[in-house]
DNA sequence: TGACAAGGTGTAGCATCGACACTATCTTTC
DNA sequence: GAAAGATAGTGTCGATGCTACACCTTGTCA
């Protein structure tokens, strides 16, 4: 909570200007998004995507960036900016323009969330049994989600969610789970091989009782290429 | 230019925001874009995007719809929104957010666009031309290009260029300038067909010394639809 | 060493996309 | 009214990509 010194006046009106961060990883093979309780009013109680106001100084991708950063600990993931909330009555405490960003975060990142000061609790849940949610952030997320899965068929988006490394059997189910469907494995295999995006790294990965599987990194980790 | 009668103070910074709209329309068979001589500084007689700022108590879509109407007289068109930028020294006076939209207006629509209270002149500019513009605005007019023409591929937006009645001739030549390539006739009139979008009217329209072509209509003209 | 569990592999039918050239119909001019 | 000029309108074939589908391999563990 920032303690005011003093005060800022315009000639006109201004609304505020806060980012809010849709984040996304898998969690034991399903899909989940970082919800915060909220610990003061409006909607005090409720569940709510991490988020807060933009620094007078700050670029908009930066201030989202921060905020997933207090809350996660996580720094130089995928970030990409969604779309601006902005009807006249989303806020009931003054008049408030989001711009929503999401994020990607790889499995294996088991960050447990730090609860930051103006939140009761910070926790993972499942997309597919998400609390009710504080203002229009049900709104933002299901944008979040379809813009998600849309970008997995025409670009590489699909690996912000791989560690290091992983073998194949995780990267479809990390396409299952978002698709909310079976994939064929000798199909998925096929396309993913023959876009000639991942590389061996000549290791194995034994996870269970059974047969290893080979272990594979991305050739361009940190960049999304559009495909087809 | 709004005239303040008093001051609106608050606690902490807040930046200014606005709306600014990328017009795309064709003519002649050239993509163009609206563009407003600015009056005043900053950047005072450079090309910029009509625009403006937020209302407080104002819709962001509503504010774009109301700088597009007051520019072009033109309401009811195909308005979306692209992009939100927010650069700290994007405008030189003030921290300004812009939410940014693009909007199509059909080929017939010879709107002849007015000059606003703040604008030396307006005029339609072909996207192959563009004169050097303020701010980051070709920014913005390179993004809400990239949008447009990923669109062509997988919605009909297309059809948001068309007036009322068209012929494939037509539609075929907005595709062609948007892609910037000639596409054969008999594959482009095939998919076009196949998509069950456009009826016959019944008449034929003749444009010249030559055999006239069918007239068709859009089944659904205000709605565009993701298609595939 | 046998049961178990996931890893890993190929083919054939089908639909889709792109390349490609000629006839039809209307206007204008001679 | 005949011929020239201009755009409208039409079908096929080959290549390519997508989908459906079943069995053997290789490791662990009891």
């Amino acid at each position: 909570m920032r303690i005011p010194k003093e005060t800022f006046s315009y000639p006109y009106p201004h609304p505020a200007v806060t980012t809010d961060v849709v984040v996304f990883t898998i969690i034991a093979g399903r899909l989940s998004t970082l919800l915060v309780r909220r610990a003061n009013p409006p909607h005090q109680g409720e569940w709510a995507l991490p988020g807060g106001f933009l620094d007078i100084d700050e670029d908009l991708d930066a201030c989202a960036a921060r905020e997933l950063a207090e809350e996660t600990g996580l720094r130089g993931v995928y970030l990409e900016q969604l779309y601006t909330f902005g009807a006249t009555h989303r806020d009931p405490r003054e008049r408030v323009i989001s711009v929503t960003y999401y994020a990607l975060i790889p499995q294996d990142s088991l960050a447990t969330p730090r609860a930051a000061s103006d939140a009761a609790a910070v926790a993972w849940h499942a997309f597919d049994a998400l609390p009710p949610l504080a203002f229009d952030h049900e709104q933002i997320i299901t944008m979040a989600h379809r813009r998600l899965v849309a970008k997995l068929d025409y670009s590489t988006i699909a690996f912000q969610f791989m560690p290091e490394t992983f073998t194949l059997s995780e990267l479809q189910c990390v396409y299952e789970s978002l698709l909310n469907q079976k994939l064929d494995k000798r199909n998925f295999r096929k396309r993913i091989l023959s876009l000639d995006l991942i590389a061996e790294t000549g290791r194995s990965r034994r996870t269970g009782n059974h047969r290893p599987a080979r272990e594979y990194r991305a050739k361009h980790p940190n960049t999304v290429e559009i495909i087809k």
